[in-house]
DNA sequence: TTGTACGCGTTATCAC
DNA sequence: GTGATAACGCGTACAA
C-alpha cells in the first residue's frame, strides 16, 4: 500500500499530529521540525489521503459544478471561469460531468454525502421532472443558466440566468426589425420544458406583439429526441423546414450549433444566406463568429453569468436562511452576416 | 448532519454490518430484512458516504478518466465512449478535468491515493516535461490520443493513439496527389512537443519524400501561445500567413478548429476555397462536415480509440505485469469540398 | 511545542 | 443469518 501519514510519523520520530500539522500548515510546531517532516513527505512521496479527510474534516471548502452535457461547448467555455472564481474565493471546485441519461440531482445528492461539499452548482439539466429531488439537497446550490418555465418554481431556486424568453423575443424582434414577417423557428421537441420551450414562448410573443399571426407549420421541432441542440439536429430539422414546403425568409435557430446545421441544409438546398433566408442562433458561441457567413446571433454573457453564480454560492454559503434570489442577465444580439434586411412597401424602418 | 448506516441500523433494530450486507447486495443475508432495510434507506434516503467506504474498501472497481482540455470538443466527444464502455466492464468512471496550468501527473496521483482507483486514461496533455512524473503513479494507467514524440520513451507507456507523424504525412501526402506542391502548415509553437511536432514531422516526410524543397516560410507556427488548437489561432496563424506575401495553393492546418478558422481568414482576404486556397483539418471533427465549404480532414477514429484504451486497460488491470503495449490506429481522409485538384503540365495524374 | 487517543462512516472478520 | 468489533487514514482535543 501507499505511505501513510503513521509512515512519515514513524520516519521522522515524531508523532502523527505533528506531522498532520506540518502537512496543513499549522503555525504551532517548530520550524525546524516542521521542515524535517516536510522533507520526508517530499521524498516519501507522501500524499493525505482524502477520503480520510474529508470523513474528519467539517469544512471542506469544497463546491462542486454539475455539468449536464460537457460536450456542449457553450458549457465547456464556462469552465474556466467557474475554475478561477472559485479559486480566488478560496474554495476547490470539484466539476464533475453528469451523463444524459443520469439524474443530476441523485449525482448531486450522493456527492454532497461524498465529499462534505459546501455548495453546488448546476449547469444545464434541471428539467422539471429533476426539480422535486432538488429538496433533498441540504447545501446551497446554485442553477446557472437554465431558466425554469413555472414561475411558481422558480422563486423557489438560487438561479443565474438570461430572461430565455425576453431574449428568444429579442432574437425574433430582432428578425421582425429587419422587416421579417414570415419567421420559422427551429424549436426542441414538444416535450422539452427547459430553456428551449423558453425561448418559443418567446418567439410567440415577438409575432404577437407586431400582429403577426402565428404559423404552425413554421414552428418546427427538433428532428432527433435526443440531443436537441447538436449540428445533426439543426440540420435535420431544417431539412424538415423546407420539405415542408412553407414560406418564409427567415429562421430563428435556437442555438448556434443548430443554426450552423441548419445553414448547412439551407446552403446545400442551393438557398443563400442571408439573400434567401436569414437565419439568427442563440448563444454567441465561438463557431458563429468563424462560420461563413458569420452567423448574427443572440448572445448570452457566459462570463458574467459564471461569475455571479459563483458569488451568490459563496453568499449563501455565508448565510444560508436568507432566501433564495434569482439574477438575469441581459443578452444582445451580435450582429452577424446572415440576417437581411427587407425592404418592405408597407414597413420602412430607418437606418 | 446527514443520516448515516448507523441510523439505519437503529431505526430497522439491526446491526449496522447487516445494513450494509443490505445495501451492498450481499447474498448471506435474510429476504424480508433486507427488503425491510432497503425501505428505511429509500424513506430515510441513506447514501453511504463514500469516502468512508473509499477508506476501507480494497477494491474500488473505479478508474479514472483525466482530460486536458475538455474545452476541445475533440475530447468532449470520446467521453460519452469512455463512460459507457467502462460501464460495460463493471467499472466506475471518474471524469477529472485538468486545467491549463496543472500538472495532470500530480492530478492523477492524488486522484489514486484518494480514491484507491484501479486505474487511470490520460486524454490529452503528457508533454515530455510531465513523463517523468508519471513513473510515481502506482496503478496502471494508459495514455489516449497522445503520441509521445521520442520513440525510447513511447516504450516506457501504454499508448493508444494514431501514429502522428504517419496521419500527418497522410494528409499532406493527399494534398500532393491532388497536385500541390506549395503547401504551407499551420503549426503549433515551436516549443511544442506533442502532436504538433510530430504531424509537423509528418509534414517534413511528405515534402522530402515527393522531392519537394521545404520552404521555412511556409511553416508558420502558433501566433498564440496558449490554446494553439483554437479558431482564433487558426485564424491569427493564417493572418500571418497571409501576410507573409509567400505564395502557396494548399495549407494543412494541424486541427480542424485551426483550420476553420484559416477559412475564415482566407474568406475575408477574398480567396475563395478551394478556388484558390485549397484546406485540409486534421481530427474528423464534426464541424468540418457543416462548414461550408465542408472541409476535408484527417479522420482519427476516436471511438476505436477509446474503446481500445478501456479495454487495454482492464487488461493491464488484471495482470499489471506484463509488458506495455501501443496499439496505433489508422486515420483516414475524410473529402469534403476544401481541396481542389490541381492539374499541373508536368503531374497529370487519372482520375 | 509535542504526543496520545478518539472518532469520522464504512466494510470485513469474526464469533454466535 | 446476524451482530459486535476491528480496521481504514486522518484531524484534533486534551494531556503532557
Amino acid at each position: 500500500m501507499s505511505v501513510t501519514i503513521r509512515d512519515i510519523a514513524r520516519i521522522c520520530g515524531v508523532g502523527v499530529s505533528t506531522v498532520s500539522r506540518a502537512v496543513n500548515g499549522h503555525t504551532d510546531i517548530n520550524k525546524e521540525t516542521r521542515e524535517r517532516i516536510l522533507e520526508a513527505v517530499k521524498r516519501y512521496n507522501y500524499v493525505p489521503n482524502n477520503s480520510a479527510r474529508n470523513l474528519k474534516k467539517l469544512d471542506t471548502r469544497t463546491i462542486a459544478l454539475l455539468i449536464k452535457g460537457i460536450e456542449n461547448p457553450f458549457f465547456a467555455r464556462m469552465l474556466k471561469t467557474f475554475e478561477e472564481e472559485t479559486k480566488n474565493n478560496g474554495y476547490s471546485l470539484v466539476v464533475q460531468h453528469v451523463d444524459e441519461f443520469t439524474d443530476e440531482a441523485d449525482v448531486a445528492e450522493k456527492l454532497v454525502q461524498e465529499r462534505r461539499l459546501n455548495g453546488l452548482i448546476f449547469l444545464g439539466g434541471c428539467t422539471s421532472h429533476v426539480q422535486n429531488k432538488l429538496d433533498h439537497i441540504e447545501v446551497p446550490f446554485v442553477i446557472s443558466t437554465i431558466g425554469i418555465a413555472n414561475p411558481e418554481e422558480a422563486k423557489r431556486y438560487a438561479q443565474v440566468s438570461v430572461d430565455d424568453i425576453r431574449e428568444g423575443k429579442r432574437a425574433v424582434d430582432y428578425l421582425i426589425d429587419n422587416g421579417h414577417g414570415r419567421i420559422a423557428i427551429l424549436a426542441a421537441s414538444s416535450l422539452d420544458d427547459s430553456v428551449g420551450k423558453l425561448r418559443l414562448l418567446g418567439y410567440g410573443r415577438a409575432l404577437k406583439e407586431h400582429g403577426i399571426p402565428i404559423i404552425p407549420e413554421l414552428i418546427v421541432s427538433a428532428a432527433l429526441p435526443e440531443n436537441p441542440y447538436s449540428y445533426e439536429n439543426g440540420y435535420k430539422t431544417a431539412r424538415k423546414l423546407l420539405n415542408s414546403g412553407e414560406t418564409f425568409t427567415a429562421v430563428f435557430a435556437l442555438s448556434d450549433t443548430m443554426a450552423v446545421g441548419a445553414a448547412k441544409a439551407f446552403l446545400e438546398a442551393g438557398k443563400r444566406i442571408p439573400e434567401d433566408i436569414s437565419l439568427i442562433g442563440f448563444d454567441g458561441q465561438e463557431i458563429t463568429r468563424y462560420y461563413n457567413p458569420v452567423i448574427t446571433t443572440l448572445e448570452q454573457p457566459t462570463q458574467e453569468i459564471a461569475r455571479a453564480t459563483i458569488s451568490m454560492l459563496m453568499e449563501m454559503i455565508l448565510s444560508p436562511e436568507q432566501e433564495k434570489k434569482q439574477i438575469v442577465f441581459e443578452g444582445r444580439i451580435l450582429e452577424g452576416g446572415s440576417v437581411r434586411k427587407l425592404e418592405y412597401p408597407e414597413k420602412r424602418s430607418d437606418g
